[in-house]
DNA sequence: ATGTCC
């Protein structure tokens, strides 16, 4: 069924209502599996994203990256772009965490001068609010946050938590434009205003890393990246914000769709037009959830700041944001296809956008390479850094991998592993690892993933990402 | 992902 038209790149062409061919960017045994995950499992990610290639104005192709696995409705992993005039926004083509991404910090030591690591993890832990329900340290009122919702990390900024010379190096500068806080309900708002500054469960991590290994000197000079330095990742999104507007945004598409007649291959796929007052009201509350997001790990990254002061007498200004970029997105971008420029909604669900170089919207900083992409890893294995290429502009949308993608159910995770087994696993191999739940920490563990390593091999092999660093973990927080 | 069901 799946032809082979590149190397790692997979396609099925259109049958039955599908109006695009789907596309998988994978190795021979990724899209095996997939093949007999479809016919096997009522919980396919090909199936979806047969699915998504049936909906309405998809322009291109419908793609998966080699981190896909089922979401709801939509793939995770899952790239796909819509016309402006007669194409659709799609609620599980973001997913529930809106804007969930990786931030990483570049501090001024080696991995070897950190010391003695569980003190520091000790630190990270008690700096941190995380875990289901955490609260924040930033204070403000239920009607301060429309203001954070509009300006993003540049709220926090504006608040003495975090440095100007952030806001450039986060994707959009931390503000994507057109949030209008009226298409948030009150309810999100009200969940949310006492979480900003906080980790979150599930997948959400901070992690002290070493980089590890270089394979693109070059690049990582560009990205102030030197082997054996400590760097810090922040995983998290828009938290309790962010899934409010995904529950109140799918009741209304679900009625939306109805009323404009769209034929939807799947219940979960709830979505309207681009162009009706829905769909536009979709993607404001979308770029508000992606402002909560980037004000969030603004401030966690402040936090953090302020524990390597305190341990190290490091300056804030010396632990530098080497770049800032979300995972679960729809935006407005303008593409090539087929040598058209068109104007497009670019969906990523666990995918990150991945400009090449030369590309306008990259920091001019790191425009002659395009801007770095954050991969995250599990607890026990790395993460990468790499960069887009202007083959992946071509072919999928300039889009990147997210992560190694889940392998296992957090259900069957959880059974098959024991949260005090993976912690004395990971203290074995110097990994210091906090977390408020153990079952948290059995859902996570990493072999509940995919591996990683051939997660970021078969995003290279098929031209879209380039490796740019590996980073190894050595202390992790959870919630 | 998520005050894991208003």
């Amino acid at each position: 069924m799946f032809e082979r038209i590149g190397d790692a790149e997979w396609q099925i062409a259109p049958s039955g209502a599908m109006l695009v061919p789907a596309v998988v960017f994978a190795d021979r045994e990724m899209v095996d599996e997939l093949q007999r995950d479809e016919a096997g499992s009522e919980w396919s990610a090909l199936r979806q994203l047969r699915n998504v290639a049936c909906l309405p104005g998809i322009v291109g192709r419908a793609l998966a990256l080699p981190d896909v696995h089922p979401g709801y409705g939509f793939p995770i992993g899952g790239v796909a772009a819509f016309d402006v005039k007669d194409g659709v926004v799609v609620v599980g083509g973001v997913g529930f965490d809106i804007n969930c991404g990786v931030r990483l910090l570049s501090i001024p030591l080696s991995a070897d001068e950190l010391g003695e690591r569980a003190g520091l993890a000790d630190a990270l832990f008690a700096a941190v609010p995380a875990g289901l329900g955490s609260k924040g340290s930033l204070r403000m009122t239920v009607s301060e946050i429309d203001r954070l919702l509009r300006e993003g990390a540049a709220f926090a900024v504006g608040r003495g938590l975090g440095l100007p010379e952030d806001l450039p190096v986060i994707e959009e500068s931390g503000c994507v434009s057109g949030a209008d806080p009226e298409t948030v309900s009150e309810r999100a708002k009200q969940r949310q205003f006492r979480q900003v500054g906080t980790l979150g469960s599930g997948n959400h991590y901070l992690e002290v890393q070493r980089v590890d290994e270089l394979f693109d000197p070059a690049a990582a000079s560009v990205y102030g990246l030197d082997a054996g330095q400590a760097v810090i990742s922040v995983h998290t999104g828009s938290r309790a914000l962010g899934h409010q507007i995904g529950q109140d945004y799918l009741k209304i598409m679900g009625e939306a769709g109805r009323r404009y007649g769209l034929p939807l291959p799947e219940r979960e796929l709830a979505c309207a037009p681009v162009d009706s007052d829905e769909g536009r009201r979709y993607l404001s509350a979308v770029a508000c959830g992606a402002n909560c997001a980037f004000a969030n790990r603004q401030v966690i990254a402040h936090l953090v700041r302020g524990v390597l002061a305190d341990r190290y007498g490091v300056s804030p200004s010396s632990v530098r944001t080497v770049y800032d970029i979300g995972h679960n997105n729809a935006k407005r971008e303008t593409h090539d296809v087929d040598g058209v420029r068109r104007e497009l909604i670019v969906h990523r669900k666990g995918s990150t956008r991945a400009l090449g170089p030369g590309a306008e919207d990259v920091p001019a900083a790191y425009r002659s390479v395009g801007h770095p992409i954050l991969v995250g890893g599990t607890m026990g294995t790395s993460s990468y850094v790499m960069r887009g290429t202007p083959d992946g502009m071509r072919r999928a949308f300039g889009s990147g991998v997210h992560g190694a993608g889940r392998a296992l159910s957090r259900k069957k995770a959880a059974k098959k592993y024991w949260g005090e087994d993976v912690l004395s696993s990971l203290h074995a191999s110097g990994i210091e690892l906090r977390a408020h739940s153990l079952r948290g920490v059995a859902e996570e563990a990493p072999g509940a993933y995919k591996d990683v390593e051939r997660v970021v091999a078969a995003a290279e092999d098929a031209g879209i990402n380039r490796r740019v660093a590996r980073l190894r973990p050595l202390v992790v927080i959870k919630g």
